[in-house]
Order: structure tokens, then sequence, then C-alpha cells
RNA sequence: GCGCCCGUAGCUCAACCGGAUAGAGCACCUGCCUUCUAAGCAGGAUGUUGCAGGUUCGAGUCCUGCCGGGCGCGCCA
């Protein structure tokens, strides 16, 4: 892992591709060693070793904790530690200081050539930087939207929709194999409730006695449309039928307008969410899980290792529903799995609660190869984590892992006030209308604004606004730039060819200025963060990345303006031209990956 | 009553597996456009990280108990 001698302008840097992993291995050789020459125990486990830039860059270039985390294991002072690691450091090439602080930390300063091979390395790899194989091509399903096919999406759903395709691309980018997944709702109560609405619809298309006010009507006009549509396939002919005859309900205009509907309704929510750039290739539905029989097989399972029994159970203390009565339920024993109470599967009426066949869609998912998935949920859905990861556990054997993310609610503002919302009242936004307003990048890029569990404000208004303040705009901005540097400099310097692989060999030793150093610094760390994010489920540190990148980039760009010599353009030095260029296309190379990451279009213009 | 999530600057939020002096934006004040887009940049003030303990070299981060807010708690999904 040690490189070859270097020093600034001379040697070829070599490609760096993963900086920080690289300076970790650094650490790590180092270290081992140590334990050859006896100083350090053998098998350490270097686990819990970090090497990361340090929060104050006056502390050098990067820092390690290696000296105090190893330091009880190895039955030495950290200071003692550190100074037998630091020697050691010192005497690499790349490395121009290492300096123990504070209770043991290490600190090196790094050779300039070290960042500039970064730099190389970056170019090099174009849309690849960033890629990893951290997954090492294991099966991920993630599963996000999931809903009942009974109406238009509205913004809540939007931001599910975005940080499960969002993550599901970060696990793309780390070398997962990835599944998007939607799991159709179309099952319960609902759907006979979007079934009579439909029929209501149909009878009203066909002028019919109009029929009274189904019970839990859907009463958006988007149905009417519905409505007229059976019309128009089917006509008259289910005007004098049952609605679900004994004998033969599938025969009834339930069942009809059940499916008519339900596809209605899914090619709607599909065209939805096109519209904002979600594409999910597997729709599972929640009817065809309890058809297959997957929930028996469950079931079976978990009743051979007795996992179900037959119980009542208690009413929630402190708040008895008005209607409680005790009833014997067949349960699931979720709490030898970490669960509160034990779950039931069926309804009263014999039927299957939402627990069991979404048990055994999990169980499915499972059988179809993803030993990791990942479902994004409603805030509304926080109290539902615990069992379906118990299911899970006990369905895979714990060979099987649920993580769950939950997003918080998105609140709706126009210029600083709360839009009123009602479903009755008919002032209910959708997902459409709001893509329609500001755009699908705009929403996708804010909906990463905010930790997924937080809740989160949209403003109609700032999030068109062209300022700082909006970080749709400004890390936009900071891409257009490069953009138009690349541009000018396109016609100024033909000499100079563009493409990444030869800025690569510009002689990008003559970049020493701190904050084109510093640009450098933040450059490499983009693979770590990646996997940062990845690994903690959380796409939005992304965002920030991108929004500080942005920063470092617009204030090297101003600082031109005072100190002429810094000017990214310099008619008089083509060879600091290339270079400058070189990190001018880095910058703009792993903005647009990261937007790449959100589905998010990188402009090349502000118009 | 129980479970989960949240509580950080006046406001909106960051803080990578526990790391060094907790950082940005907004708002407020002061500068910077004959220049690659000033839609921007530079500088100035801001903290008992809800409270009280504990764990340790080190806690916004982990543990315990309180306080405050959100979500949920058999036949909704």
């Amino acid at each position: 892992m040690r490189s070859e001698p270097r020093t600034a302008g001379t040697a070829e840097p070599v490609d760096l591709m993963n900086p920080f992993k690289d300076l970790k291995d650094m650490v790590v050789a180092e270290l081992e060693a140590l334990a050859r020459d006896g100083v350090l125990p053998a098998g350490l486990d270097t686990a819990r070793v970090a090497v990361e830039p340090p929060r104050d860059p006056a502390h050098g270039d990067v820092a390690t904790n290696a000296a105090m985390v190893l330091a009880k294991p190895a039955g030495m002072k950290p200071r003692d530690l550190a100074e037998a690691l630091a020697g050691r450091l010192g005497a690499i090439d790349r490395v121009s200081e290492a300096a123990v602080a504070g209770p043991g930390f290490i600190n090196l300063r790094l050779e300039p050539g070290f960042w500039h091979g970064c730099l190389a390395g970056m170019l090099r790899a174009g849309a690849d930087y960033g890629r990893s194989d951290l997954g090492a091509g294991r099966k991920v399903n993630v599963e996000y939207v999931s809903t009942n096919p009974t109406g238009p999406l509205h913004v809540g759903h939007a931001r599910g929709a975005v940080v499960g395709d969002v993550l599901a691309a970060l696990f793309e980018k780390v070398g997962y194999d990835v599944v998007r997944e939607f799991y159709i709702n179309d099952a319960g109560a609902q759907l006979e409730a979007l079934a009579r609405s439909v029929y209501y619809r149909y009878r009203e298309a066909l002028k019919a006695e109009p029929n009274p006010i189904p019970e839990g009507f859907y009463p958006g006009e988007y149905l009417i449309a519905v409505g007229e549509d059976l019309k128009k396939t089917d006509g008259a002919k289910w005007l004098g039928v049952e609605e679900a005859p004994e004998e033969d309900p599938k025969s009834g205009w339930r069942e009809a307008c059940t499916n008519f509907g339900r596809e209605a309704m899914m090619k709607m929510i599909k065209d939805d969410l096109a519209a904002l750039g979600v594409h999910q290739e597997v729709f599972t539905s929640e009817r065809a899980i309890i058809e297959a029989g997957v929930i028996e097989d469950a079931l079976d399972s978990l009743e051979a290792r007795g996992l179900i029994y037959t119980g009542t159970l208690d009413p929630p203390k402190g708040k008895t529903p008005e209607d409680w009565e005790p009833r014997p339920q067949t349960l699931f024993r979720a709490t030898e799995f970490g669960d509160d109470v034990d779950r039931p599967l069926r309804k009263s009426d014999g039927s299957w609660t939402y627990f069991a066949p979404d048990m055994a869609y999990h169980l499915d998912k499972f059988r179809r190869g993803a030993n990791l998935m990942i479902d994004v949920w409603g805030a509304d859905h926080g109290g539902y984590v615990k069992r379906m990861q118990a299911a899970v556990e006990a369905l895979t054997e714990g060979r099987g892992h649920l993580e769950v993310r939950i997003c918080q609610l998105v609140k709706l503002l126009r210029a600083g006030e709360p839009v009123k919302m009602s479903k009755r009242a008919g002032t209910f936004v959708t997902l459409r209308e709001v893509i329609d307003e500001v755009g699908k990048d705009v929403v996708r890029f804010i909906m990463l604004t905010r930790k997924n569990d937080a809740p989160l404000e949209f403003d109609l208004t700032k999030v068109v606004e062209q300022s700082r303040d909006n970080p749709v705009f400004y890390v936009q901005y900071a891409h257009a730039r490069c953009r138009s540097v690349l541009r000018h400099a396109a016609e100024g310097f033909p000499g100079i060819d563009q493409d990444p692989g030869a800025l690569a060999r510009a002689p990008l030793a003559r970049l020493t200025d701190s904050e084109e150093l510093g640009l450098m610094r933040r450059l490499a760390l983009w693979p770590r963060l990646l996997e940062g994010a990845a690994e903690a489920y959380e796409p939005h540190r992304v965002a920030f990345y991108l929004y500080d990148l942005a920063a470092a980039f617009h204030s090297l760009w101003t600082k031109g303006k005072d100190e002429t010599q810094l000017r990214f353009l310099r008619e008089d030095d083509p060879d600091l031209t290339a270079a400058r260029l070189a990190l001018v296309r880095a910058v703009a190379l792993v903005i647009a990956s990261g937007l790449e990451v959100f589905g998010v279009e990188p402009v090349e213009e502000m118009r």
C-alpha cells in the first residue's frame, strides 16, 4: 500500500480511488508492523480504528484515534503507543508530518502530491468515482410507497418514494444487487370501498337510478373517469347484477369493480411515480400473496416451531377501547423476538389481519433471495416495526434482516403559511400538483434535506427561490458554474483536452493554493461518504455533502475575483489552466454523481 | 398505562462507529460587481446540546430516571 517516493511537481501521481480507505489501510499496516516488532501484541482488533479528516483543519489533513482505541487491549499508555505509531507513519513518503496531540490523537499532514493523486484518480474513474464493492453483490430488497390503490399519491407518499428510491440507488452504488419493490395493498376493506365507489360512478355514468353514497366512499373526481371507462368497456352489463352472489361471489359487480378500479388506480399511481422519476421493477399484490397460499406456508413453518397459539390479549392499559371484549385469537409469539405483545393473525370474522399477509410477503421476498430487506414506511406505521422484524427473524430463522425506515410527515407550506388540506373539502394537494408546480428534481432533492425520521417542511415558494437558502438551487448553481468555466475554456483554450482522463494528466502539482487543496480533500471524501450513507441508511448525508462541496467551490470561485492569480482560466499559463480545469471538472463530476444518486438532473446553466 | 421517534444558537437544521474548541443557513451589521453568472463571496455575534445522574482517556452521540412534543397500542392499512 505504501507508494513510491513522490515529490510535488515531479512524479506522475498514482490513482487513488478511495483515499480514506487507503489511508486506513496504511495505518493498519503500520500497526501490524509494530506487532511484528513486538511493540504491540499480535492480533489486535483494528475495527474501531478510525482514519478521518479532523474537524479542525489546523490539526492537519487526517487524524487517527488508533492509539486511544488500542491502548487498553495493548496494555500501553495511549501517548506511548501514539509515539511509536507516529514514528513509523512519519517515515512514510506521502506523510510529511505525524504529530501526537491531545490524549493520543495522531495528526498527519500529507504531501500535496497525495491529494493530486486523488484528483487524478477521480478523473480517471469518471462517473464510477465513488462506486465500491462494499456490498459484494449481496442482494437487498428495497420496498417503498406501498399503499392501497384507492387514489392518487399525495406529498407524504413522495417522501417515502424518494427516500426508498435513493436508498436503492445508494446501495447499488456501493455494490449491492438491488431490487426496487412496491407492495400493493389490494386485499382489505379499502378495496371494497373502492369497488363500491367505482360502481357508484359507473351507475352515474349510465344515468342509472342513483344509489345511496356507499360507506367509505372515495369522493375524488378521479373516479368519475373510471366509472365512464367501465361503462365504455362493459356497457350496462353490471346494472342488474348482484354485488356478490352467494353461490359465486366473483360473478357479481364487486369483483369486476375491484379489478377495474385497482388497475385504474395502479396505472395512475405508476404514472405519478414516473413523473417523480421512480421506477420500481417488482409490484407484488397482497391479494396474490393470499391466493397463492403463502400465508399458510408461513404459518405452517411457525406452527411447526410452536410459535402460533390461540390466546386472549389483554386490552392496552390506560386506553381500553369502548367495544373491548376479550376474545380468543390466533396469535404469533412475537414477544419471543423482542416485540411487546404477541400479535393477532386473524380478525374475529376469520379473515386475515393486515399482519398475516405482510408476514407472508416478507417470507416471499426472502425466498426470492433478499437476506437484507429495507422497508420505507410512513410515521403512522411506527408501532408496526417490531412485529414485522420479529416475523422476519422467526420466518427466516435469523438469516434475514429487516431494516425499517420511518418517514415523518411533510408539512406543506406556501410562503411560510401552512397549505390547508382536507380530503373532504377537496383541497387535498396531490403529488402530481406539486411536481407540476416546482418540478420533480426540486421535489426529490428537498425530500432528502432532512433525516427521514424528522418532520420536513416543504415550502412551495422557498424551494424555487434562487438563493443560498435553497439547497437545490445552490448545488445546481455550483454545477452550472463549473460547466460555464469549462465552456469558456473550450473557446479560449482549444488546445486543452477536456476529457477527464486527459485532464488527469495535467500538471496537477501546480495546484497549491490552500482552497484548491481543501477542495481536493473534500472531493476525496466522496467514496467514504457514500459508504457511510448506505451503511447508516441515511441518504440525506449526500445532500449535506453536496451543499458543503458547493459552498467550497463558490468560495474558490469568488476568491479568484480578488486574487486574479487564482482565476481558473489563465491566458498567460495554459499548464496551470489545465490543472485548474481538472479540479473544476472533478467538482462537476462529483456533484453530477451525487445528483445522479438522487435522480436529479444536473443543470448546465442557470436560467 | 406501555412502546417507538424527536428535543442542539432567536428561527430552520448539521454533527460520519463515542473523538479534540458542537457547525451551516436565515435574520442583524460591515465590506466586495470594467473580470469565468454578485442568483455569489468575505468578515462580525450567537450555546447549561430539555433536566438529573451514570459508563470512560473522552458523551449532543451509549445506559438509567424525569420533563416536553409527535406517532402508535385486537377485527385500519
